[in-house]
DNA sequence: ATGAGTGCAAAGTATTTGCATACCA
DNA sequence: TGGTATGCAAATACTTTGCACTCAT
C-alpha cells in the first residue's frame, strides 16, 4: 500500500518526446496542442499532471518567473536561460561555471542544494538590431524623483 | 501628453518601507495586510500596481518561480535566493561570483544583459534536521522504470 | 483642466482537483 | 483485485483591468 512512484506511461512518454524534439520552451497548453496531434483525447489536466511528474523525476526543467506562465524544457544539459525583455523570447545559454556556485551555497548556508533556476534578462541581438535602444520598454528605470 | 514616469506616492513609499523593513519575502497579499495597518483604505489592486511600478523602477526585486506566487524583496544587494523544497521558505544567499557569469553571457551570446534571476532549491537546515531525509517529498527522483 | 493614482469589484487566466472510469501488474 | 492514470468539468487562486472619483500641478 506504499505510495508507488509514478510510472512512465504512453502519455508521459509522448509529452517528453515532444519536449525533447523542440528548441522552444513551450507552455503547458502549447504542449497540449502538439501532443494532441498524436493523442487526440488527451486532456489539458493530464498534460499538467504529466509535466509535474516529469519535472519531479528530473526529466524536464521548468523555467520562467513567478507570476508568469510556466515554460518547459526537455534539455537537461547544464545551461541557463535568457529572456529578452522586448520580445519575450527565451533562449538557451551554455555555461559551465555553475558548479562552484552550487558548492559555495552548500557550504556557506547549510542547505542541501538540489537544483537552481537561473534566468538572465536582457535584449536579444535581433531586438537590439531592430530598434536600437528604444523598443517597447516605456518605463524609466534609472532614477526616481 | 507624453507618458510621464510613475511618481513616488505615499502609498508606494509605505509599501517600499514595509518591504525594506522585513527579512522575509512577502507575497502581494502579505504586503497588503501589513500596509493596511498604516493605510487602512488601500486596496489590493493598488498594492499590485505599486509593486509593479517599484520593480520596474528597480527599487525592489521580484522572486519566485513560474506558476508560483510572486514574492518581493526590498534588498537590492547582490544576493540570490534559495527556496526550501520542503517548507517553501525563501532565504537569502550572499555571493559575489555573478559578475563573471554576466560578462560571459554578454560576450558569448550577444545579449545586452540587464539582470538575472537566480534561485537555488534545496532543503534548508531546519527541515534537514527535522526529518532526516524523508520529509514531505514523496516522489522518487533518481530513476524511472 | 489635465494627467496620474486609487478603491472597488468584476474579469481573466493559469493551474489544480474531485470524481467516475479505464488500465496495468 | 488494488492502485495508478486519465478525461472531463468545476473550482481555486493569483493577477489584471475597467470605471468613476480624487488629488496635485
Amino acid at each position: 500500500m506504499a505510495l508507488n512512484e509514478p510510472k512512465m506511461t504512453p502519455n508521459r512518454r509522448v509529452i517528453l518526446e515532444e519536449l525533447r524534439a523542440t528548441e522552444e520552451h513551450p507552455t503547458a497548453d502549447e504542449i497540449y496542442e502538439r501532443v494532441r496531434k498524436r493523442l487526440p483525447k488527451i486532456s489539458l489536466g493530464t498534460v499538467y499532471r504529466s509535466l509535474d511528474v516529469l519535472s519531479r523525476k528530473g526529466l524536464i526543467r521548468v523555467i520562467g518567473e513567478a507570476g508568469e506562465q510556466r515554460r518547459y524544457d526537455g534539455d537537461l544539459d547544464g545551461h541557463f536561460h535568457i529572456r529578452c525583455v522586448r520580445c519575450g523570447r527565451v533562449g538557451d545559454v551554455m555555461l559551465d561555471a555553475m558548479k562552484p556556485l552550487e558548492d559555495a551555497v552548500t557550504s556557506a548556508d547549510g542547505y542541501q542544494v538540489d537544483g537552481y533556476h537561473l534566468c538572465f534578462t536582457g535584449v536579444c541581438p535581433e531586438c537590439a538590431r531592430e530598434s536600437g535602444n528604444g523598443g517597447t520598454v516605456d518605463v524609466a528605470e534609472g532614477h526616481e524623483d
